[in-house]
DNA sequence: ACATTGCATGATTGC
DNA sequence: CAATCATGCAATGTT
């Protein structure tokens, strides 16, 4: 729909704030998803939206982009700030614009009695705004007709039906009777003005896909989820609460034009959910908007609770809407970093591909990190098998194996996609001993997926939802059938090799500077969990004490002295003595260093025996070589040739073979695996060629590796490359020349490009870079947090030992064991 | 020899 | 029976 009026084609724009008045012909930002399948442009500058953006254009040509709200009538125009309110209220899922106060109201209400039994139908547009004359109190009609909903779905042009709680349409009544006739005028106020709703970068959420949006009163949205899934009743011939919309982007070969069946209310849904109370039922959702939704089977529906929905929601500061998950294959969470995409799931929520490399893919986690993938396919029989390649960092960051679940989410209004997880264990009576659970790194967006809950129903991941749903015992066998390869689960030995690996990955990694870390012993193993993952700003130096403590060295740009700096703090590229603020003692540089080099050196060598004696029988480690960080320390420590150090770190990856120069998948961007890294890092070999591989040209950290590839007056003073003068542009060469081959920028620009052409999946990411001038400490602190992570693991660092111990794991098959 | 890639094959499942 | 998907494994590249 509306693909000629893409964005992409279009020339510049002007910012329609007044108070900005941006132009640009390239900087913009992603904003909300629109109704075609792209996404609405923001003013780089401001955050609101473009005059041309195609917001109006392509979710509604017919209206011109004027929208009026459902409860007070206002008439407003899109493209506008005001419209980003309405749209969040009324196309998301939501009543009326937020600057109705009944609005508010109304969203607060329907999300406190989200699972109260519905008594009304609603029928929405392909993006949930609620067609109120078509609000039916079936209270008393018991001669609800589906067909009939249909009809109205159909001639209202709505895709969508749900159910609307009988408090809920008495809140709509009430509210469009009492309709607050100051909604212009407080609309007029949020045009003209801007810092309370702009997402300035000082005001920057904590998490990217957020950032774009934070309705005053961001309403829940699992309101539109599963509406029919709360019924008390059944309706007959419901197809999960969903009508497919004829709008809808539907493309790539068709699957079997096939219905889900109808879930069946679960006996312990309906009427004794209790009214203000959040469901912990893990039960099955049917799916969310999404090209070919409607095939997708009951299996990979989302199997969320409310509760933790709730709470995932909470913890991102977003509306999630679940997409699908799926139940690790050996395969999957295996060594080959795979993981299968189940086809229907894959065309229904990924981008479209028409190339089998595919294009690389942003997905969050539920702590907020960003993973690349791959995502692309295979020709199979005349089908296709979708993928997503480079998942293993994240795979074994989630701790996940075969037999758990990760889920995939959205969070709307962004689209951006989250990926989460679920351990089996979390679903049975008993706690298998060979599968621990580690205790969730405390991390709020944890519980949200993966966490536990003391609801017994909940375990129905693996043992009632499908049947819940289908009213055949199927889970089990299901399951059996997932589990049944005795190459699925690693046990004993296995195991053991894997935690030892882990823990020898842990040592890789700096840990996370804004956390402490939680020690959990299994099996005699210590692990060190940390809630964010490791970083990597400037070039300090952590280092575990004796006792255990960690501290953070850092060496002052201007007198060169190594000062002690608490290990949550993240540094700038560039630092100073007087920027010591944590110690008034040595916050000049005229005095004395906090601890000599050579201490330094020792007490990594320290680390460093220990290390080795901990990996006495892992043989990448047993020869002692530095990993790519601890090397990268080191010589921050002891004057080696960053330089040399930051360009083996981003070298060529030699692992694709069948890539070719300035292939810029995801694969190919990946940084050297942890046996690459020690392979560069060894004397002699550290002269591999920058062909720099990072994935985030909105990585902080790459932006500190790059920045070490300058001379030292060159250096930019903050994070901003933006503000380099144009020979460090050159170098660094971030954001300036998305044209240039076998460089940082061709990567990121590239799959930038490739991002917008495909214009269906978040961009936001791939945007950042646009934002870092105004970066404050708080982003930059999760960004680099970020870009620690994927500099250090993405298929690197755990693709190496790990890996290998899984391979051996997988025994008989694969060549290499030939 | 090992690592990676991508196709092929067969088991499973739903119609 | 056809579609899907798990995974085997040959081909290819790298060390």
């Amino acid at each position: 729909m509306s693909e000629g009026l893409n964005f992409r084609e279009m020339g510049s724009k002007i910012c329609m704030n007044e108070v900005c008045r941006a132009t640009t012909s390239s900087e913009w930002k992603k904003g909300w998803v629109l109704k075609s399948g792209g996404f609405a442009m923001l003013c780089y500058n401001c955050g609101l939206a473009y005059e041309n953006s195609v917001y109006c254009e392509t979710f509604h040509p017919d209206e011109s982009g004027w929208r009026q709200c459902t409860i007070c009538g206002k008439r407003i125009h899109c493209g506008c700030i005001a419209s980003r309110y309405l749209h969040e209220y009324m196309d998301f899922g939501g009543i009326g614009c937020i600057n109705c106060v009944k609005s508010s109201e109304i969203h607060s209400m329907r999300s406190m009695q989200i699972d109260d039994i519905p008594n009304a139908t609603f029928v929405t547009n392909g993006t949930g705004a609620v067609h109120p004359m078509v609000v039916e109190n079936r209270m008393d009609d018991d001669n609800f007709s589906f067909e009939r909903l249909l009809h109205l779905a159909k001639t209202t042009g709505a895709s969508k039906i749900g159910q609307l709680s009988h408090s809920h349409q008495d809140g709509v009544n009430a509210a469009l009777a009492a309709a607050d006739s100051t909604c212009f005028g407080n609309l007029s106020q949020k045009l003209t003005g801007s810092s309370a709703f702009m997402r300035t970068d000082n005001g920057r959420p904590k998490h990217g896909a957020k950032e774009f949006y934070e309705p005053l009163n961001q309403p829940s949205l699992s309101f539109s989820l599963s509406p029919s899934l709360v019924t008390s009743k059944p309706m007959p011939h419901f197809p999960a609460g969903i009508v497919e919309g004829s709008e809808l982007n539907q493309r790539g070969p068709r699957a079997r034009d096939i219905l889900p069946k109808p879930p069946k209310p679960s006996p312990v849904l309906g009427p004794e959910t209790k009214k203000g109370t959040v469901s912990q039922t893990r039960v099955a959702r049917p799916p969310a908007e999404g090209r070919g939704r409607n095939q997708l089977l009951p299996r990979y529906w989302p199997k969320i609770t409310d509760q933790e929905l709730k709470q995932l929601s909470g913890d991102l500061k977003s509306t999630i809407v679940p997409l699908f998950e799926k139940v690790l294959s050996a395969s999957d969470a295996g060594r080959i970093g795979r993981l299968v995409l189940p086809k229907a799931c894959a065309e229904a929520y990924f981008p479209s591909i028409n190339q089998s490399e595919g294009i690389p893919i942003r997905i969050q986690d539920i702590k907020g990190k960003e993973w690349t993938f791959q995502f692309r396919f295979w020709p199979n029989n005349n089908s296709r098998m979708y993928v997503l390649e480079g998942v293993t960092p994240c795979i074994q960051n989630m701790q996940v194996q075969a037999g758990d679940t990760v889920t995939f989410s959205r969070i709307d209004p962004g689209g951006q996609l989250v990926i989460g997880c679920r351990k089996a264990t979390d679903n049975v009576d008993t706690h298998d001993p060979q599968t621990p659970v580690l205790p969730n790194d405390d991390s709020p967006g944890e519980t949200s997926f993966s966490g536990p809950t003391d609801n017994p129903l909940s375990n129905g991941a693996k043992t009632s939802d499908d049947s819940m749903l289908q009213h055949k015992p199927v889970s089990e066998k299901k399951k059996t059938r997932n589990m049944k390869n005795k190459r699925l689960l690693m046990h004993g030995d296995d195991a053991m090799e894997l935690r030892i690996t882990w823990e020898e990955a842990q040592e890789l990694l700096r840990p996370s500077p804004t956390v402490q870390p939680t020690i959990v012993m299994i099996d005699d193993h210590a692990f060190e969990e940390y809630d964010e993952p490791p970083v990597f700003g400037k070039r300090t130096v952590f280092t575990s004490q004796p006792s255990g403590e960690q501290e953070q060295l850092a060496q002052c740009d201007s007198c060169s002295k190594w000062r002690r700096l608490p290990v949550h703090v993240l540094l700038p590229a560039k630092w100073t003595c007087s920027e010591n603020i944590w110690d008034s003692n040595r916050c000049s540089c005229s005095v004395s260093e906090d601890i000599n080099p050579s201490d330094l050196g020792a007490f990594l060598r320290v680390n460093k025996d220990s290390k080795r004696r901990r990996s006495a029988d892992n043989k990448a480690s047993k020869d002692g070589e530095p990993s790519g960080l601890d090397a990268l320390a080191t010589a921050a420590v002891l004057g080696d040739n960053m330089d040399d150090l930051a360009e083996s770190l981003v070298g060529a990856t030699t692992k694709h073979p069948r890539h070719r120069p300035g292939c810029t998948c995801i694969v190919c961007i990946q940084p050297p695996s942890g046996k690459e890294l020690a392979a560069e890092l060894a004397p002699g070999k550290d002269e591999a060629q920058v062909d720099v591989k990072l994935e985030n040209d909105d990585n902080i950290a790459g932006h500190a590796l790059l920045q070490m590839n300058l001379p030292e007056n060159e250096r930019s003073q903050d994070t901003n490359p933006m503000e380099l003068d144009e020979d460090s542009k050159e170098q660094l060469d971030l954001n300036f020349h998305p044209d240039r081959e076998n460089d940082i920028v061709k990567a990121a620009g590239m799959s930038l490009a490739t991002l917008i052409k495909d214009a269906d999946i978040p961009m936001e990411a791939s945007l950042q870079k646009n934002e870092i001038p105004s970066l404050e400490a708080g982003l930059l602190s999760r960004t680099a947090s970020e870009s620690g992570e994927h500099i250090a693991d993405e298929g690197g660092i755990l693709s190496g030992d790990v890996e290998q111990e899984n391979k051996g794991e997988n025994g008989e098959s694969g060549t290499s064991l030939n």
